[in-house]
This record gives structure tokens, sequence and C-alpha cells, in this order.
RNA sequence: GACCCUGUAGCUCAGCAGGAUAGAGCAACAGCCUUCUAAGCUGUGGGCCGAAGGUUCGAAUCCUUUCAGGGUCACCA
């Protein structure tokens, strides 16, 4: 039980003996921002104004009178009728045991209960080299990923991968006439198809090893540059992302979702939701607040993306997981409700179906906006942007603003970070406490108890890891893995301020100095625990 | 026209299941290294929370209207 949850279930007693009948859960307990106002607040004296008719400060009186904990000093009416309670240091100083015994797991939740959980993300077409904007998305699914299984879900990362649409023939016939270049032939790159130098790159490689066999034109041939295109877009894909920190668990193919019939067995399922105009086979999702119905199978017999899709998302419901994730660019906004309303025709819960919009990326270069087409391959790449900027910095500023908000990323500035990037903020906090716990072990044991920890910096340092996993159930429940960003830097702050308040190593002061010591140790662990949920390295020396 | 995101300090943004004096970082200014990493710390200045109404004991936060910026609205994916 947190002191919060404890000083919750009290002032319920306290209020059924005043003749008034509230649980625990609904009475509201917040960390204050001002240390002025203690380390906990309660409206719960205003709130009751209308049912016992009383001013607020005469009812924070009485409970006030009666209230008693073992880790509250005090509790006093503040302000209109607020009861700010202030803990005891012993009560704060107890986090120490706590984080250093749960051996680098004190965020580690239950909360999921193991629930299978499916993430999808990135998906983007194998078509090319990883941008900028799929590179936010990998970010912030990565952290996504992270943070739900600190919470105790069964997370599955999940790439979809679109191999059978028209975007891959593009590629195919795209990659096909750099081929006949490199040959000496004389070919032209399709008008809509990808003209960036990763197709010049495969091409080459073509050559190398296959030589001129498939100069000829034939259906077999275009098939060839498709299943190569993909494999080598792919494998690239998977390369960038990984020098990113970020690894799927499972990749599925949309061919393999046609091949297996499931597209066959969607169509059945969804008959009754179908009709047909112009030729076309439609489905009703207006029923379900989308803003017209959606073509599934276009008026030539092939299909539109979305079927697969849909049996896509059958496909995940029915492999197990009961909580689908999706996270995709903001331009696939229009998507949430037809893809919701499939899944509810279908008869899953779409309420187990989140689809999360990661907001577009701007990029200023040289002080102005550089617009970017992957078509036309003058977008910034994945891996030029980590060649750049560096892993930790990259994704530290990807994940550092709301995935609904626009975000734009500066490349002069990013580049010129140095000191200014909170990253190395972070990671420079973590490095002291390390070189101090590096040279202080040798000479000295380790206190666990947080004894003669009095400082306001140690305690602000204290309190502030102790809110760690409440951080972390708010930042997982939201998929916000910014919150954490701005949590670490907090962290780092605080320990900062111990440290230059507060000599640690101290031959005079022994006892003070293993207390100290063992703040240090719980410290580092909990600033290397949030620095994780975002991918970032926590470095032992800088 | 419909829908999505956003207007908070000079800049970039937190805060928005209503609560006490609206917070950080950067930039500006003034200090702090004979002692564990100055990539650090301390202090100062800086705000009609886009605007107008409404709900409330109480609004940056909720509702309506309005102004401004960004984005999406395919038988593309």
């Amino acid at each position: 039980m947190t002191i919060k949850e404890k000083i919750a279930s009290k002032l319920s007693s306290i209020l059924e003996q005043l003749g008034v009948d509230i649980p625990a859960k609904d009475i509201e307990i917040s960390s204050t921002k001002n240390s002025n106002f203690g380390d906990f607040a309660t409206n719960i004296a205003m709130k009751l104004t209308r049912v016992l008719h009383k001013s607020p400060l005469a009812i924070a009186d009485d409970i006030i009178s009666k209230f008693e904990l073992d880790e509250i000093s005090k509790a006093e009416k503040a302000g209109p009728g607020f009861i700010n309670f202030y803990i005891k240091d012993e009560a704060v100083q107890e986090i120490i045991k706590k984080v250093i015994d749960s051996k680098g797991n004190f965020g580690q939740l239950n909360q999921g209960k193991g629930e299978k959980t499916m993430l999808e993300y990135v998906s983007a077409n194998p078509t090319g080299a990883l941008h900028l904007g799929h590179a936010r998305g990998a970010a912030v699914g990565d952290c996504d990923a992270r943070l739900l299984k600190k919470c105790g879900y069964d997370v599955t990362r999940e790439y979809y991968i679109n191999d059978a649409g028209s975007q891959v023939y593009k590629l195919a016939r795209s990659i096909k006439a750099r081929y006949l270049q490199e040959l000496g032939i004389e070919a032209e790159v399709p008008e809509d198809g990808y003209h960036g130098k990763d197709v010049v790159a495969f091409a080459k490689e073509i050559v190398e090893k296959e030589g001129d066999k498939y100069k000829d034109d034939s259906e077999d041939n275009l098939e060839f540059f498709r299943k190569k295109g993909i494999e080598l877009a792919l494998g690239g894909i998977k390369k960038d992302l990984h020098e990113f920190r970020v690894d799927f668990d499972h990749f599925t193919s949309e061919k393999d979702i046609r091949d297996a019939g499931k597209i066959d067995r969607v169509l059945e399922e969804l008959k009754p939701y179908c009709y047909q105009k112009d030729g076309a086979t439609f489905l009703n999702t207006t029923k379900d607040g989308d803003d017209k119905d959606r073509v599934i199978i276009k008026s030539d017999g092939s299909y539109t993306y979305l079927l697969p899709d849909i049996a896509y998302h059958k496909d995940k419901f029915d492999r197990g997981y009961s909580w689908l994730i999706d996270l995709f660019g903001a331009d696939h906004h229009g998507y949430i409700a037809r893809i919701k309303s499939s899944v509810k025709s279908l008869g899953y819960n779409p309420d187990k179906l989140d689809v999360d919009l990661v907001q577009m990326v701007r990029l200023f270069k040289d002080g102005k906006e550089y617009k970017m087409s992957k078509r036309t391959g003058n977008a910034v790449s994945l891996k030029e942007l980590i060649e750049e900027v560096g892993v930790d910095a990259v994704r530290f500023f990807f994940v550092s603003r709301a995935a609904s908000q626009h975000l734009d990323f500066n490349l002069d500035l990013a580049k010129t970070m140095g000191t200014v990037n909170p990253v190395y903020y972070c990671q420079y906090a973590h490095a002291r406490l390390n070189a101090i716990i590096e040279m202080g072990t040798t000479k000295y044991k380790i206190d666990e108890t947080g004894r003669n920890l009095i400082d306001p910096s140690e305690l602000q340092l204290m309190k502030k890891m102790a809110s760690f996993p409440s951080v972390v159930l708010d930042a997982a429940l939201t998929l916000s893995p910014y919150k954490i960003t701005i949590y670490v830097r907090e962290l780092a702050s605080s320990i900062n301020e111990f440290y230059t308040k507060c000599r640690v190593l101290d031959p005079e002061h022994i006892e003070l100095t293993e207390s100290r010591l063992g703040l240090c140790l719980a410290a580092k662990s909990v600033l290397k625990e949030g620095l994780d949920l975002i991918g970032v390295n926590a470095p032992e020396h800088m």
C-alpha cells in the first residue's frame, strides 16, 4: 500500500464517523506542486460542503482532529479548505531499501496481469529506406512497448508488411529500370515510381549477383524484381531499426494473409454489411459513424488496401491478442473510423482496438523548412539522422513530445545540441553517481536504511524516486513516453542538486558517507530504469 | 465544406478527469571550481494561458462562439 492509499483509507474511515460514506478510492489525494503545501493534499473538505452543510474549513478541522498515521508528521488545513499532509523523514528514507531490493525493477508493475497485447507500429511500405517520419513512429512505438511491458502487459511488437499492393509493383518497375540502366540499356524510372538513390543501390546489387539474366521484359522477371525489392528494402529497414534499438517480435506479410485465404473468409463474414454500386463492392461503415461507406473491392476486381487490413486485424484477434494498438502516421486519421467499424462488424469489441496517431515531423535545415518526399528521393533517412545526431539524442528528442503534437526537428540545432541537449544532462547525472559509487565502494560499506539522510536535497531526491512507479503507470496507460522524458529530466535535476549540496565521500563522517552511498546507488538505479524505458543508454562514464 | 492537431515567458514546450502564488528548459543578466565529473549548481528579470461569452464557491483546464497556424479528407497505401 502506498502512502497515498493509506491516507485515503484513513480519511474514508474518519468520514464514516462523520456520517459520510465515501470509498477510499474516490478520495482524491494529489501530490503537491509546491513544497509549501506539504507532500500530499486533499480537497475532500471542499467537496463535502454541500453534503455536510458546513464551511470547508470547519470540515477540515473535524477531519484533522481525528487524523493520525504513522508515516505522516502533520496534517494541516490550508487556503480555501485543503488539507495538507507532511511525510515523516523516516517514511521517505525507506525508499532506499525498496529500490535496492528491487534490483533494477523498482518500476515493475503488474497492472496488465499478462494481458496479450499487440502493438503494431512503423509498418512502412518496403519500398525504400525509412525516413524522419517513420523514425518518430519507431521511437514512440518502441517506448510504448517498453512501458506496457513494465506494467505487466505481454506485448508483441509487430510490423505489417504491405507486400502485395500497387506500391510494391511501382518499386519493382523502378528497380527494373535502374537495373537496365546499370546494364547500359536505356530505360526510364516510371513517373510515379521511386526515384531515390536506395533504388539505384538495389539495382547495382542485383547486377553484381545476378548479371543480366533478368533483362528481358516478362511477368516472371517483374515478379523477381518485386520479391527482390521487398527483400532488399525490408532488410535495410530492419538493419536501420536495429541500429536505432528498435526490434520487432514478429512480421506479418500482407501477401501471406491473402495467400492463406483469409480475405475470402472475411468477405464472407462481412457480406451482411456489403453492397454493390457502380461495379464496386462497398462496406457499410457509416453505420458506426464513418463519413461515407468504403470501397473494399474496386470495379476492376482488385482489393483496396482496406480489405486485407481488415483481414489482418481479424487475424490479430484470432491469434489470441485481446488488446490491439495501432500506431500510425497522422495522415491515416480517416482510417480509424473505418477499421473500427469493420472490426465491430466482424463481431469483435472495437474498444479493444486503439489507434494512436503520431503527428507530423517537420524538418528545418539552414533555418527553413525542408520539404521531403520519399518518392522523389530527397527524404532524410533514419540512417543519416542517426549518423549525424546519434541514437540517444534522436530517440530522446522524438519521444520528448506527446505523439499527438506536431514536432519540428531542427537539424542544425540537433547537430550542435551537445551541451544543450537534455539527454546529456540525464546521462551526466548517471555517470556522476557512478563515479562516486566506484570510488566509495572501495573504502566504505553501503547503508540501505537511509538513516541520516535529512538534507532538503536528499529528501527531495528520495521523494522523486518514490514517485517513479506512478509516473510509469500513467505514461503506460496513456501511451505517453514523453512523460518519462520529463520525469528523467527532473530526477537528473534532483540528483545534480544533491550532488552539489551534499559531499558524499567524507572520511570524517563514515556513517553519513555510507547512507549517502546507499542513496547514490538507489538513485542511479532508478535513473537507469527511466532511461531504459525510452531506450537511451545510461553510461557509467562520460 | 467536414474532420484531426495546435495557440501558455523572447524561443521550445509542461500543466488541461476544475482547485491554493500558472511551471520547466533554452536565451538574457549576476554569482559559485585547492575537495566525489562545472556536460554542473544558486539567484534575478520576464505572463491579460489567442479573443469573447457561459457553467461554477473556484476556469489555462469544461461548454459555445470566434480569430490564427499546421494537417487529412481516393475505386492510393
